[in-house]
DNA sequence: CATGTCTTGACAACATGATTGATAGGGTTC
DNA sequence: GAACCCTATCAATCATGTTGTCAAGACATG
């Protein structure tokens, strides 16, 4: 019945709820809250009106952690980060996630190099 | 003598010095040397050290007033959108600034679409 | 039905950051 | 010599980011 073959993995299809996409980027619920009221993330609803977080949404959130955690710019700068990429329609985030890595001759499986959560033990410690 | 016509008015030619530079962008002399200890502005120097500032320099400096105090953005988020700009090669914060004036027929004299600064009365209230 | 997880909303603690201000000791310019 | 500059430090103020908690309610699953 796979449509195209493994429609369960589409990155857009809403799967997580908020706990699990908490963990998933070493974050707290409430924070992923903020997150969606300053509109830097738009998690899919169930009826019930349940958040549901697909893989990009996770991607984008873990582009907000590395910007916010790792080179401290706040939710404004994280916003005009986001508005210019979509003004502009292409992927710039990329070249400012080439810190220390400068440029690798190929790319990972991961469609446009967003920083991998590796999960660790606590979340919120 | 004027080389090619009016050499005194090259925009990165270095004129204000600090307390002059901080009233044409209103702000305290204190912050423009924060900035340039972040590594936003680099002023040139005297050969006796004093910091002289170009129009180049304030419209630099404009851009990250206009950045930090009408949107929010941290100096963090400054750099990462300076840096962005670097990378790409091309004129991007443009495309920010691009607000609530969309776009307009045709640009101002002033080269790059940056704030103009007016003058406050008071810089530091 | 009971339990657990979700919802919004509010309040607060804590740390960090942005900006301005003041001070000290010394150099530069007019 | 007065007024400006330099570096450096300390501090006050205000805003922000993140986490935490509490409340009252809706929903899903056992």
């Amino acid at each position: 019945m796979a449509t195209a073959r493994r429609p369960d993995r589409d990155p857009t299809r809403p799967v997580y709820v908020i706990s699990v996409a908490a963990t998933l980027v070493s974050a707290h619920p409430r924070t992923l809250r903020i997150y969606e009221e300053e509109g830097l993330v738009c998690p899919a609803r169930t009826p019930s009106n349940i958040r549901l977080y697909s893989e990009e949404d996770i991607r984008r959130i873990l582009w907000i952690r590395h910007l916010t955690q790792d080179r401290g710019v706040n939710l404004a700068g994280v916003r005009a980060l986001f508005e210019l990429e979509e003004r502009l329609g292409m992927r710039i985030l990329e070249a400012l996630y080439d810190e220390g890595t400068r440029r690798r001759d190929e790319e990972q499986p991961g469609e446009s190099g967003v920083p991998i959560a590796q999960d660790d033990d606590q979340p919120h410690g």
